[in-house]
DNA sequence: CACAAATAATTGACATTTTCAACGGTTCAT
DNA sequence: ATGAACCGTTGAAAATGTCAATTATTTGTG
């Protein structure tokens, strides 16, 4: 009964008017796919990746994060940070200052160095997000960032 | 210069508030973190993942994908789509026909069985996805999924 | 105060995912 | 007909993700 008597293929017919061309789910993975290698591009030419920039950010933000905070807000496992704080304490980008308050946990500060490094790193960064949603009006471009927040801290 | 000295430590106070807040990168990133969780989550009970669902979801859509166009779309590696599908063909839900038009080609085809999983476990994504939005009116779910087909596929 | 339970960072083991190069079979353009 | 390009497949190497165990420190409770 089912009509699935399709007798001529239909080639490269585009997929997206599929099912999953409405599906949030898949939408958000392909777009976050596609603009992570276009962020990752670009950042490395810092010396980079998203994930990296992500922590120097945080770390040059003076919001000063212990590991712990930082791994929750970027969805990382603790031992994942740790191997990414080593790479930017090597570079003498960030250190790590044992928080008075708890001398079990290191809060992250970014060095001078880092606070370059991070302006020149933002300008790039800046520059693909702009470049990725330059057929968008500024309004919806705040739109989208406002609605991706509720999804990425659904309180 | 740079104001560099807070005698007190910021603690927990949310990060959110920090660059990487307004950053649509990042934002995109821990979305689709969070997202593909819930959908994963949910997907088990259908022996699925995100992937494997796609994959269903195209082959039951009698758009009869090659494993090419399926890695493109999915964003995907060849060779990781072989053992996706594998996985999918040797439980029945899809099998391979060699497209007639290029024998070099396999197009996807769902069976019955697939079908009927499918559409069980589309009813699952489908209310994780409301569930993730279900702060957001129609409209604004809408206009989401609209932005994010544009950063999805940048023609 | 003392002691048990909880927590932060770290390490190391293991699984999963990504990325690439190479190969056989097929098609395409000359 | 022949060489170049292309599809699916395989296998190896690198990067990421997940988890349990360890040490040092803090916190809660009697």
């Amino acid at each position: 009964m089912s009509p699935r008597e399709k007798t001529r293929p239909t080639g490269q017919e585009s997929l997206r008017d599929s099912v999953l061309g409405g599906d949030l789910i898949f939408l958000l993975a392909r777009a976050n796919a596609l603009t992570l290698a276009a962020a990752n591009a670009v950042l490395a030419q810092h010396g980079l990746k998203a994930r990296s920039y992500s922590v120097l950010a945080l770390a040059a933000d003076d919001a000063r994060p212990t590991q712990r905070e930082l791994a929750e807000f970027l969805r990382l496992d603790p031992s994942q940070v740790v191997a990414l704080v080593d790479g930017l304490e090597k570079r003498q980008l960030i250190e790590r200052q044992t928080d008075p308050t708890d001398r079990r946990a290191n809060v992250l500060v970014a060095t001078d160095a880092g606070r370059d490094l991070f302006a020149r790193a933002q300008e790039s960064a800046r520059a693909v997000e702009l470049g990725l949603l330059a057929t968008v009006t500024p309004e919806d471009h705040e739109r989208l960032a406002e609605l991706l927040r509720l999804l990425a801290f659904p309180d």
